[in-house]
Formats: structure tokens, C-alpha cells, sequence
RNA sequence: GCCCCCAUCGUCUAGAGGCCUAGGACACCGGGUUUUCAUCCCGGCAACAGGGGUUCGAAUCCCCUUGGGGGUGCCA
């Protein structure tokens, strides 16, 4: 039998959930539910500073709106701290982490210990093959317990200074000019010398397979000892992480891509800990439609914005499942237990997806389409109560407004622009008053109508009376009368939407709408 | 600088050596329905980054170049 799946989210709490965070937490959760595992949730709030009690209830609030529950009660990194100490104690009474201070003004922080052997199944130590490593001459090589330091030579000839760690390096050999052996690491102890012009060694590198993105490895020599535990003596985000993902038995970690080179880190600590290493998987980044990832000014790619801008939840957590992932045919709109059962991570994209709002809002008008009228309904009132112009009509009369726009509809934010129907007191837009009384006829013929009413007639005979004065086809004024009426260029049925407007209040509108006009254009 | 990763229509993607004259969706452009708009239907435009290999055969495998991203913190 095969153990259960675990996976986490571990977000933390800023105040505002970025779209990038919660796909993360969209993938665990359709692994987790397509696995028959759990679903688990990590606050990461060591931070104090952002981590305040708000920011961990909008964190909470969103994940509620998009129906993502985890199984159990929440972690609270910050409850951790004694754990991820006594977790760096005892690596360092093992001799697998130490405490230095690099610089004489700097307090001593513990050091993680790059091991050079792996205890736990997972992952594995490659041999890759014996490297030579040319030194820049003169300049000054140093080898302590902390690792090794050198100055390299770059492709073009230049100094190229590095460090790594003491297991970096296997059977290391440091040679002078004339090929002598100045040091062996397998003798031990530290060592220093400027005369020093070439590093030979057996690198060595770690490698695991990514759920998505295959077999990975780094090279042992480009890692160096990391601090786990400051020189404040707070522990710092590997150790806290690796610490809680074992605590709540993780079985797999999906995270973003900016987590890879992390992981291996991530991996020799469980080792060192002894601790099972759970199984892997990298998810691509979203970026913005400039292609370029998202920066803390894109200021719209926070669900908190997709959900005031009027987008469905449900619309929001497909769109974002099909950015990285297809199930492989060509279904698209998928409801969640379709998501659930056509769910694997082998299917889970390695490149970056640009994320594409116009085709969110196709999606979203799709999901609006579905919706069963009465939820519909329901929410659209809702969103009017908080529009000041919505009591000039009755609920009845909003119902069937609400019926009218509904094909119309391709977020909810739309219905705060229906507030023509309510009063004069509306936006005309500037391609609608071009496009319907852009031409001087259509002005004049506006004019026109406009007197005849202001003379006691009704619109029925203004417009009667001005098709025949001028000779028009029948409809020939119904584009001007709209835009003047609407400030649309578009709408339902015309004498459909004069059913509903205040007859008295016609007037007004259309001398409003002239009275924007600049001198018309020759025709 | 060094290390790691990535690369199919404008965008999201299908494609795991012959099913590819590269499929679908959004967007866009035509046409039909609607005396407008939207919905709906039909049609069209549009891509394997470039160069070398391997192979009878490559979008698929290998190498290089270019371009992008991530990492290289006592940030998370």
C-alpha cells in the first residue's frame, strides 16, 4: 500500500494574495483531491513586520472564495520557532552544522554543513567526473572548516572569485606551477597558500526527479555552507521549512520554479535530519502580458482584484488550472471535478504562461452563461444595492433589466456601467457619440426631434415627424436616438429600453448628449 | 561573472521520430442570424527562434547560437 498524499500550501501572509501564490495552491489542492490525499495549509508569518493578523485573514478569505479548504487546521510558521532551533542544536551536536561569524563585527550564525554522503532514499550523490579547476596565479586560496575559497579564471581570461563548500570538492588536489601537490583534502585540515595555480577534484552532483520538469542536478561545487539559524538566533526560511514540511508530513511540495535551486538545499537538510524527503514539483511562473514576471507594481495580478473586478471564482480557478496545464484533449471549461479527475503534474507545462485577462473574461462570461438565472439574479441585485443611481427603479424593473443584459454580460463589473437606465446622469462614451452623431445629419435630425419634443410632442411623433420632414427610411434614426438616449453605440432592443426609461426624462437626456457635442463636421 | 532551467500561431496550448499540408481555444478579420449591440452559426488569418548534426524520415533526439527566466542573501 501506498502511503497517503500530503501536500501543503505555505504562503505568507502579505494582505494581498497574488495569482501566482494561489495557482500554487490550485495545484496542490487538484493533486491532493485527484490522489485522495490532503490538503494542507502553512502560514509562513516569521516575517512580523507584513504578517499581521489582517493579512492572515485576507490570506484565509481568499482561499475561502476560491473554495480551497484545507483538510486541517492551519500551521502557524511562527509557533515553530523552538522546533527549528532544537532541529539546528542537534545538527550541530552531530558536527552537521556549526557556528561562525564570518566577519569580526558579525555574530555568529550556524552554518548548515553541505554533507558529502546521503542517508535518505529520494535523491542521489552522482559522480561527475574528475574536474580541473585553473587558478588565477598569485591571489590567494584558502581552505577552513567554512570551505573553500579561490580565485578562478573566467572564459575571458579574467579573475573569477569562488567559494564553495568542503564537500564541494572530493579527493580535492591543489597543485602548484610545477604540477606538486600542495594540499590533499583527504589529509585533512585547513590550509592557505598564493602559490596555488590549479584545483583538481572529483565533482560530485545532486540530483532528484521533478515531478514536472524531469531529472535535475547541481554540482556539489557551486553550493556553499548556508546559515540556518542568524546571528539574532531566528531561524531562516530553508530550516523553518524543511522543519514544517516534516512536522506536517508533506509528501510532495509543488511550488513555484523560484523555489529549484532551493530544493536541493532543501533535500541534503531532510537528509541531515534524517527525515524522509518528500517528492518534488516545480511549477512554471505566471507573467504579465508583457511577458516579463510580475513585479509588485502590476498591481492587478492580486485575486482580491479579480474578484472586485466581477470575475466568478470558479471561471478564476479554471482559467488559472489550464495556465501551465491542459488534461491533454481539447476540453477547456472544466468544472472542478473534471479538473480533479483529469488532474497529473506530468501534464504540468515547464516554460512560463503569460496571463491573458481577455481570455479569463471569455472564460468568465461562459461560467456567467451557465449560471442558473436565480444566482444570477441574485448577485446582480446584490451589486446594484451598492450603485447610488439603483433606487430610481424598482426591483421588478432591475430583474428584467437584468434579463435584458444578461448575453451582454462578461463580468460582473459590467453592471455598474447600466446606470443610463436609471437617470440622465450617465457616461457617454466617445466612440458611441462618433459613431451615432458624428455626421451632421444625424445631429441636426437630433436637434430636430429634440424641438418637436420640447414643443409637447411625443417621441413617436417627433420621430415620425422628422423621418418625414426629411425623408428618411424607417430606423434611419434609431443609431443617433440611442447614443443620445444610452451613450452606447449598442444595446437591447430599442423600444424594449424606451419601455423602461422615464418618458419625461427623454428630453433631458438628449440635450445632454447634444449639448457634449463639438460643432458638427461637414457631411 | 558563475550555476540551473526554458523556447510551437499575438496569447494559452495539443504534439513524447512517420498519424503534421502542425490540431483546439481566446483575440482578430470576413459572412449569416439580430433593423443596433451582444449571443449563436459558418468561414478565414496565423506558429515549430536560428544554425548544425543523428536518422530512410525530426516540431519531437543531440550540439551550438540567440532570446527569456530563476538562483548566486544572516529575504521568503
Amino acid at each position: 500500500m501506498t502511503e497517503t498524499v500530503r501536500v501543503r500550501f505555505a504562503p505568507s501572509p502579505t494582505g494581498n494574495v497574488h495569482i501566482g501564490n494561489i495557482r500554487a495552491a490550485l495545484f496542490n489542492y487538484l493533486f491532493a483531491r485527484s490522489k485522495g490525499g490532503q490538503f494542507l495549509l502553512r502560514v509562513e508569518d516569521t516575517d512580523l513586520e507584513r504578517s499581521t493578523p489582517e493579512a492572515v485573514e485576507a490570506l484565509l478569505d481568499v482561499m475561502d472564495w476560491m473554495e480551497l479548504r484545507p483538510d486541517e487546521d492551519p500551521m502557524f510558521q511562527s509557533t515553530r520557532r523552538e522546533a527549528h532551533l532544537a532541529a539546528a542544536e542537534r545538527l550541530i551536536s552531530e558536527n552537521k552544522a556549526y557556528r561562525h561569524a564570518r566577519t569580526a563585527d558579525e555574530s555568529a550564525a550556524v552554518f548548515f554543513r553541505i554533507p558529502e554522503t546521503l542517508q535518505m532514499s529520494g535523491s542521489e550523490l552522482r559522480n561527475a567526473g574528475i574536474q580541473e579547476k585553473p587558478l588565477t596565479p598569485g591571489e590567494r586560496l584558502c581552505i577552513d572548516h567554512t570551505g573553500i575559497e579561490y580565485v578562478g579564471v573566467s572564459r575571458k581570461g579574467k579573475k573569477d572569485p569562488g567559494a564553495c563548500c568542503r564537500a564541494g570538492m572530493a579527493d580535492l588536489e591543489v597543485l602548484d606551477a610545477e604540477d606538486n601537490i600542495l594540499f590533499r583534502m583527504e589529509d585533512g585540515g585547513d590550509f592557505e597558500t598564493t602559490d596555488a595555480v590549479m584545483l583538481r577534484y572529483t565533482r560530485r552532483e545532486l540530483v532528484f526527479q521533478d515531478l514536472v520538469k524531469g531529472e535535475l542536478a547541481k554540482p556539489l561545487d557551486a553550493m556553499k555552507d548556508l546559515v540556518i539559524v542568524r546571528g539574532d538566533g531566528s531561524p531562516v526560511f530553508h530550516l523553518a521549512n524543511v522543519c514544517d514540511d516534516a512536522e506536517q508530513g508533506g509528501t510532495h511540495i509543488i511550488r513555484g520554479d523560484d523555489h529549484v535551486e532551493n530544493t536541493f538545499r532543501h533535500i541534503l537538510l531532510f537528509n541531515c535530519l534524517g527525515l524522509n524527503v518528500p517528492a518534488y514539483a516545480h511549477l512554471p511562473m505566471i507573467v504579465n502580458d508583457q511577458g516579463k514576471p510580475y513585479s509588485k507594481r502590476d498591481g492587478d495580478a492580486f485575486v482580491g482584484d479579480f474578484r472586485s473586478k466581477g470575475f466568478l471564482p470558479e471561471a478564476l480557478f479554471n482559467y488559472l488550472v489550464l495556465l501551465g496545464w491542459s488534461p491533454g484533449d481539447d476540453r477547456e471549461k472544466m468544472n472542478r471535478d473534471e479538473l480533479i479527475s483529469a488532474f497529473s503534474l506530468d501534464r504540468v507545462q515547464t516554460s512560463p504562461a503569460r496571463m491573458d485577462t481577455v481570455k479569463l473574461s471569455n472564460l468568465n462570461s461562459q461560467y456567467l452563461m451557465d449560471l442558473p438565472e436565480d444566482l444570477y439574479l441574485a448577485d446582480v441585485r446584490d451589486l446594484l444595492s451598492r450603485q447610488p443611481w439603483s433606487d430610481a427603479l424598482s426591483a421588478d424593473t432591475w430583474t428584467e433589466i437584468a434579463r435584458l443584459m444578461r448575453p451582454r454580460v462578461k463580468t460582473y463589473a459590467d453592471v455598474t456601467g447600466w446606470g443610463w437606465f436609471a437617470g440622465n446622469e450617465f457616461e457617454r462614451k466617445p466612440a458611441a457619440l462618433k459613431r451615432g452623431l458624428g455626421k451632421a445629419w444625424q445631429k441636426e435630425s437630433m436637434a430636430d426631434v429634440l424641438t418637436r419634443l420640447e414643443n409637447g410632442h411625443s417621441l413617436t411623433e417627433a420621430l415620425e415627424q422628422v423621418h418625414t420632414a426629411r425623408d428618411f427610411q424607417p430606423g434611419k434614426l434609431n443609431q443617433p436616438l440611442r447614443v443620445c438616449l444610452t451613450g452606447e453605440a449598442g444595446g437591447p432592443d430599442l423600444d424594449t429600453v424606451l419601455t423602461i426609461l422615464d418618458p419625461a426624462g427623454l428630453a433631458d437626456r438628449i440635450r445632454t448628449t447634444l449639448d457634449l457635442l463639438s460643432p458638427p463636421e461637414a457631411s
